[in-house]
DNA sequence: AACTATTTATAAGA
DNA sequence: TTCTTATAAATAGTT
């Protein structure tokens, strides 16, 4: 058995790669290895880590552990990056109504597709044996009650957000 | 000059390391490690990369090129992370009435504080030189008139979730 | 995708 | 935490 000859690892500079080839190969290991090494360190010292990756045609390559969703919640609710100003009853009670409004206008038109799937969720959601969740008055929600409201409501946002951005970005 | 004597690197299992210290020198190092390769990756690609580590005692660490914060806006807004399904007219309006209730709570007590700093932003942005946007028929908002509305949600539902899982938290 | 010569990361020790 | 060193692991260039 002949050995065969290599160049091996050469040192290379850290500067963009501009071989569109290359740069798609080197892309795709580092990525894995990226992923490897968050991997080993979530499990040798039992902490949560949340990797996204868009890659240069614009796709995302996300790593989670246990899983990416969670990460990001606990992430943002601790550092609201636009503004962590509050509101006062005026301006809260404004906001909803018109997040309302917003809601009901999707709803009639395009979101209307998509029904049910919640619906179906938040029935095997009941809780105290009593009633659904978002039957109960909010003074008599539970820890975890208030959770599913604010996960409804980021779903509405974020679902209600994608449709806007759709619509407006039409000529 | 004498060489000291060292065992070098050994090699380990990828498993909980138990011993407090170990593991807090170890994460320490394999952090950086992995902050420097997401580093790498970005430059020598060109993609952007947002990373969010929780450490054992919860303290969140996050890395981003350019930003977390826009990266995670953007990943989010692909990927509605726990149901992607939309609410039908009536689920919408009884979140949203939920909410309204929530946010008038807090108000009501706590974040009565912080008053002022939205409604100083507020009175800033206004837009076609002839309302605040908040004060417009949804049906008249533009798209930048409606993100406002969604960046605004957002913020109540942090800040409203901030101070839940602090009231909750209280023994 | 597989192969290896090298570079790079890092475990243990100080 | 930072430095050192021996070695494990990642990977650049090649096939």
């Amino acid at each position: 058995m002949a050995k065969k000859p290599s160049m091996g690892r050469q040192k290379i500079k850290i500067a963009k790669i501009e071989t569109k080839t290359h740069l798609q190969v080197t892309f795709s290991k580092r990525r894995s290895g990226l992923f490897k090494k968050a991997s080993e360190l979530c499990t040798l010292c039992g902490v949560e880590i949340a990797i996204i990756v868009f890659s240069p045609a614009g796709k995302p390559f996300s790593f989670g552990n246990p899983n990416v969703g969670p990460i990001l919640d606990r992430f943002l609710s601790r550092n609201p990056h636009t503004v962590s100003g509050a509101a006062d009853l005026h301006r809260s009670a404004a906001v909803c109504e018109m997040n309302l409004q917003l809601t009901q206008m999707l709803a009639a038109s395009e979101m209307e597709k998509k029904r049910g799937e919640m619906l179906g969720r938040m029935r095997t959601e009941r809780r105290r044996s009593r009633q659904y969740w978002w039957e109960a008055p909010i003074s008599e929600l539970g820890l975890p009650e208030l959770q599913q409201v604010m996960i409804a409501m980021d779903e509405l946002k974020k679902s209600a957000l994608q449709l806007i951005m759709a619509e407006f970005a039409k000529p």
